[in-house]
DNA sequence: AGCACGCCGACT
DNA sequence: GTCGGCGTGCTC
C-alpha cells in the first residue's frame, strides 16, 4: 500500500533540484499531494528541472511567488536513509547537495515513463526441423522456467544470433510480447552449492555471514594475497545477504574486471547480477536504477558511481581491491568510494567488506584500532606457491646504457620462453619515452598549455601531454635552436621496453598493455582474455596489469623500475609503491606453478624494497603507520587541499593571499595552513594553479572550518576553487 | 547550470 | 546611434 502523501495538494514543500541553486526552493504540492523523497519536475525560471521533495517548505518567500510542482514522477521516492546519506556525503566532501543528488540521478530518462520492451517466451507451436541453434534457444527458455527473456539475454544464453530467434517467432515456436515496463533482473539463488572452501576460507566466510545476518552496520577488512580466494569468501557474504532478502553491491576499481566477476556470480548463483558503469547502455542503466529503487535487482556489480544508486534495502557493500586509487573520484565531486561506502552502510545498517591483498593504510589502521573487523586468508596452497622475490641491484648488474632490462631478467625471460611460460615486464610509464630533448641545445619538449613534458608515443607517432591530452608530431628540428636531426628520446616507457624485448626475443609474441592503447573496456577485456589463454609469451604493461587479472601461465614478473614511485613529496608515495610492486609481483606463479619476481632497483636497501623482498607487509604497515602518526597526517590527522586556478596568475595569487590572511580561525582551532604555493603541476590547460594545504588533528571537525574559510572568498567566473577533503593525490 | 540584465568598447 | 563583449545576479 502506498503511504499517504505527507503534503496535501497546495501545501508548501521544499524541493532540492539537481541545479546548482545552492538551497532548497519552495513550491506548491501538486494535485494529489506528494510525499517526502518523491521525484518531481518543477519550473525554474523558463526551464523545467528534476528535483526531489526534501521536506516542508521553509516559508521565507511570500506565498504569492510560489509556483506549483509541474509533475510528480513515477519513480519510487528516495528513502529517508538515502537522503540522509546524500546530505552527510555533501557535508563531508564540502560538495553542494544538488551535485550529490545529480550523482544519484545519473540514469537517463528518469522523467520519462519506461518504454516498451520486447520479451520472448516459449510458444505453442511444436518444434519442426529443429536445428542445433533453434534447439539451444528453446532449451535456454525452458531452463529459465518459462519466464520471458529479453532478446540480448536469450541470444547470449543460447549462443545464437538474433536471426535464429526471429525465425522461431515466425514459426510460432517462440512468442514475442511487449513488456509494459523495464522488468526485474533474474533471481539469484543463494542456496545453490558454492565451490568447496578451504578451512580458512570457510572460517572467514562464516564470520562474514554472521555479520551480514546481524543486519547491522559493521566493516570488515578481508585480507589475503592474490590467489587466496577472497572472492569466494565474500560471495558467501553476498549469499547470506540475498537469503535475507536484502540487496548487495560489489564495487570494482576497474570496469575491465567486472566481466570475469559476472561470470563467477552466474556460476555461483545461477544468474547474472546488474552491472553498472559508464560502459553500460542507457536503457540498461535506467532499468538498473529503477530496479535498485524497486528491489528488482538483488546484486549490483559496478564502478564507484554505483554507490549512488537508490537501493531500496542495501544490506552489504563489498569494495574489492579497496586500496585501489581509482576509488577516489578526482574530478567533479571529489569523493572516495570506500569512505562513502562505509558512510552509507553505517546509515542504512549494512555490512561492509573491504577486500585486498595490500590494504590502504587507513583501512589497516582502522582494523588495528578495532573500528573494523579483520579476517586474514593465508595463501591457499601454502607459502611455497608464493612467488620468490629478489632484487636486481642496478648499480652492480644493470643493463648497458640505453637499455632497461638487466641481463639476469633477460636470462630468466629466455628460460620462461623455452618452457612455454609467460613473462610480465612491468613499468608504470605510458608511451615510448618520458622526455624528448635536443642534443644540440638541451631543450626539452613541453606542453604549451601545461607545466608538463611531452611524452613520445611511438606507436601513434605523436608527442602527447599526459595532463591535457594535446598531441603533436615529433619534430625533426629543435623548436628552440633550429638544429635538425638531434632530437633524442630519453628514458623508458612501456613501448620502449617492448621494443627492447622484441629485439632480444625476435620470435616471441609480445603484448603491450597500456591504457592509452585501448579504445574501450570491451577491447581491453578481450585482450586480457586472449593473454590469459596463452596468446602472448611476454606482456609489457603499465599498472593496468597489476589489477586483479589472472594469467595462469605467468611465472615471471620483472619490475623494470621499482624506484619510480619512491621519490616525491606525496605522503602516500611509499604506501603506493609497496602496494603496486606487491600486487604486480603477486601475478607470478598461480595455478600450481612456482613464480619468480625480479625487482630492478638502485636502492635495494630502501625500506619499501626491503619490506617487499622480505614479504613483511605487516612490518611495513606498522612502520608506515608510526611515520604518519609522527607527522600527524592521515589517518592520524585530517587534511584538506584547496586549489585555486585561473588563466590569470595574478588573480590566483590575489585570491591565495586573501585566503592565507583569512586562515586565522583555522589556526586558532589547531590546524596548520600552508601556502599558497604553485601546485606540483603549476599549469594545466592554460590555467595557473596554486595550492593550499590544511592539516588538522583527527578530533577537529575540519569541514565547517574549511567551509567558513573559503566562504570569505568572493566567487568569480575567472577564478576556480576546488576543495579536496582527504586528498589522495597531491597534484 | 541557464538566462536575463546591464554597463562599456567598436562597428554601421 | 546600435551590436555585442561577458561580469553579476536570480531562479521558489
Amino acid at each position: 500500500m502506498p503511504e499517504p502523501p505527507a503534503f496535501a495538494a497546495g501545501a508548501r514543500v521544499g524541493v532540492l533540484t539537481v541545479e546548482p541553486v545552492g538551497r532548497i526552493l519552495d513550491y506548491l504540492a501538486p494535485p494529489g499531494g506528494v510525499e517526502e523523497g518523491a521525484f518531481v519536475v518543477v519550473p525554474l525560471g523558463p526551464r523545467r528541472v528534476l528535483g526531489v521533495v526534501w521536506g516542508p517548505g521553509e516559508g521565507v518567500i511570500e506565498a504569492t511567488r510560489l509556483r506549483p510542482v509541474a509533475r510528480r514522477l513515477e519513480a519510487r521516492p528516495l528513502g529517508a536513509a538515502f537522503r540522509a546519506f546524500l546530505a552527510r556525503a555533501a557535508d563531508y566532501t564540502l560538495t553542494p547537495l544538488a551535485a550529490m543528488l545529480r550523482l544519484a540521478t545519473r540514469a537517463p530518462g528518469l522523467d520519462e515513463p519506461p518504454g516498451p520492451r520486447r520479451l520472448y517466451r516459449t510458444g505453442e507451436a511444436l518444434p519442426e526441423r529443429p536445428t542445433a541453434a533453434r534447439a539451444r534457444v528453446l532449451a535456454a527458455l525452458a531452463e529459465h522456467g518459462g519466464a520471458p527473456l529479453a532478446l540480448t539475454e536469450l541470444c547470449r544464453l543460447a549462443g545464437v544470433g538474433a536471426g535464429v530467434v526471429r525465425g522461431l517467432v515466425a514459426r510460432g515456436e517462440v512468442v514475442e510480447e511487449a513488456a509494459a515496463r523495464d522488468g526485474p533482473y533474474p533471481r539469484l539463488d543463494p542456496a545453490r552449492a558454492g565451490p568447496a572452501l578451504s578451512p580458512a576460507q570457510a572460517a572467514a566466510a562464516a564470520a562474514l555471514r554472521e555479520g551480514v545476518a546481524g543486519g547491522r552496520y559493521a566493516t570488515t577488512l578481508l585480507k589475503g594475497v592474490t590467489g587466496a580466494g577472497k572472492t569466494e569468501v565474500y560471495l558467501e557474504a553476498v549469499a547470506e545477504c540475498l537469503a535475507r532478502g536484502r540487496q548487495a553491491l560489489v564495487l570494482m576499481p576497474e570496469i575491465a574486471l567486472t566481466g570475469a566477476f559476472l561470470e563467477r556470480v552466474e556460476a555461483r548463483f545461477g544468474a547474472r547480477p546488474g552491472e553498472w558503469h559508464s560502459g553500460v547502455a542507457a536503457a540498461e542503466r535506467r532499468r538498473l536504477w529503477q530496479m535498485a529503487a524497486g528491489g528488482g535487482v538483488e546484486l549490483v556489480v559496478g564502478a564507484r558511481s554505483a554507490l549512488f544508486l537508490p537501493f531500496a534495502d542495501l544490506g552489504l557493500v563489498v569494495v574489492d581491491e579497496e586500496h585501489d586509487a581509482s576509488f577516489k573520484q578526482e574530478d567533479g565531486v571529489l569523493y572516495h568510494a570506500r569512505d562513502m561506502a562505509v558512510l552509507r552502510a553505517s546509515i542504512e545498517g549494512a555490512a561492509v567488506v573491504l577486500a585486498s591483498a595490500t590494504p590502504a593504510l587507513e583501512t589497516w589502521v582502522n582494523a588495528r584500532a578495532g573500528r573494523y573487523g579483520r579476517l586474514d586468508l593465508p595463501a591457499r596452497f601454502g607459502a611455497a606457491e608464493l612467488p620468490a622475490i629478489a632484487a636486481v641491484d642496478l648499480r652492480r648488474e644493470g643493463p648497458p646504457a640505453g637499455r632497461w632490462i638487466a641481463p639476469r631478467l633477460l636470462a630468466e625471460t629466455a628460460a620462461r620462453l623455452e618452457r612455454g611460460e609467460q613473462t610480465l615486464l612491468f613499468l608504470n610509464r605510458r608511451g615510448y619515452a618520458p622526455v624528448t630533448l635536443c642534443r644540440a641545445c638541451g631543450h626539452q619538449l613541453g606542453c604549451s598549455a601545461c607545466d608538463a613534458r611531452l611524452v613520445e608515443h611511438r606507436f601513434r607517432g605523436r608527442l602527447v601531454c599526459h595532463q591535457c591530452g594535446a598531441s603533436a608530431p615529433v619534430p625533426a628540428t629543435c623548436p628552440a635552436c633550429g638544429v635538425a636531426g638531434r632530437m633524442a628520446a630519453v628514458g623508458p616507457g612501456v613501448e620502449r621496453v617492448a621494443e627492447e624485448t622484441a629485439a632480444a626475443f625476435p620470435a616471441a609474441r609480445i603484448a603491450v598493455l597500456s591504457s592509452d592503447l585501448f579504445g574501450s573496456a570491451r577491447d581491453l577485456k578481450e585482450r586480457l582474455a586472449a593473454i590469459a589463454a596463452g596468446e602472448a609469451d611476454i606482456v609489457v604493461g603499465t599498472q593496468l596489469v597489476a589489477k586483479g587479472h589472472n594469467f595462469p601461465l605467468l611465472t615471471l614478473v620483472g619490475v623494470i623500475d621499482a624506484d619510480l614511485g619512491l621519490q616525491g613529496s606525496d605522503l602516500r608515495a611509499a604506501e603506493r609503491s609497496f602496494q603496486l610492486i606487491a600486487q604486480v609481483a603477486g601475478r607470478a606463479g598461480r595455478a600450481g606453478r612456482p613464480g619468480l619476481a625480479l625487482v630492478q632497483t638502485y636502492q635495494p636497501d630502501h625500506p619499501v624494497i626491503r619490506a617487499i623482498l622480505a614479504g613483511d607487509d605487516e612490518g611495513f604497515w606498522a612502520e608506515e603507520a608510526a611515520a604518519r602518526a609522527a607527522l600527524g597526517v592521515p589517518p592520524f590527522g585530517r587534511m584538506a587541499a584547496v586549489v585555486l586556478s585561473s588563466t590569470d596568475l595574478a588573480l590566483a595569487f590575489d585570491a591565495g593571499g586573501a585566503l592565507a590572511r583569512a586562515a586565522g580561525p583555522l589556526r586558532d582551532a589547531g590546524a596548520d595552513v600552508w601556502g599558497p604555493a604553485p601546485a606540483p603541476i603549476a599549469r594545466i590547460r592554460g590555467r595557473h594553479r596554486l595550492r593550499m594545504l590544511v592539516r588538522a588533528p583527527r578530533a577537529l571537525a575540519l569541514q565547517p572550518l574549511v567551509a567558513a574559510w573559503i566562504a570569505t572568498l568572493r566567487p568569480s567566473a575567472r577564478l576556480r576553487l576546488t576543495v579536496d577533503i582527504d586528498p589522495q593525490s597531491f597534484l
